[in-house]
DNA sequence: TATGTAAATAGATGAGTGTCGATCTCGAGC
DNA sequence: GCTCGAGATCGACACTCATCTATTTACATA
């Protein structure tokens, strides 16, 4: 087995020039982009958005039996949409007897906000 | 098949109130919402947040080859995820000679993180 | 023209997701 | 206790997604 004597420059770049400038490193695997991501992929359906929509516009707490009739979807599949948002903090929930409640957490949406402006 | 003559309310409320306020609908199946859940799910994953991330921070254009060594992926990953980017409109690209450069559209971060405000 | 290289594409695969019907849980009222 | 109903959970299914290796495309240089 040979070893790599010459260290010779193997850049052979077709322009004089380097591609570009040397760039900032990402915080990779940083736990701030994992959070981001989460936030974002709970975010990422249509019907989720309008939930939170929903949610935010009526200021309050909102029942369940009155989401439901709204979307197109088994009342199983909008539990779950809830239950993603809930997981990822967006949303927070109270029982109170028979029915839910739902409610907006403010500062998960602000917390992306403001990682995107 | 006999018909229901009689219309009287089936509402069997537990407690005599109702379960909440009337709720303000949403703009179901809304171009809106599904443009913010497209742009939402392009973000629902840490490489590509960390991809923005490092084009924003480069304001000018960043070379992929630059790009790629950043992460623990292959090159058709991160290529990958630069299209799903880039299908978003989240980001742009540009070839030069082998080379190819990305760069951030902020209008397209701006309406999402609008929408969250 | 032949060679080397940056980036994109193709194809495969295992994991994850949205949806449903069926079932379970638990509180309310008879 | 028994029944009813709101909501959560379960199990199944089709579909999407993140990732890889292998290949292709396009350009630069010799």
């Amino acid at each position: 087995m040979s070893v790599d004597l010459e260290l010779a420059p193997k850049t052979k770049r077709p322009a004089g020039e380097p591609c570009c400038e040397p760039v900032v490193h990402p915080d990779v695997g940083s736990v701030r982009s994992e959070r981001m991501a989460l936030v974002a992929k709970a975010l990422g359906d249509p019907t989720r958005i309008q939930l939170i929509d929903v949610l935010r516009k009526n200021a309050g707490k909102v029942c369940v039996c009155e989401l439901v009739p709204l979307f197109d979807l088994s009342q199983p599949t909008v539990s779950h949409h809830l239950k993603v948002l809930r997981d990822a903090g967006l949303v927070g929930s109270e029982r109170k007897g028979l029915w839910a409640y739902y409610y907006v957490i403010p500062d998960a949406l602000e917390e992306l906000s403001a990682w995107l402006s």
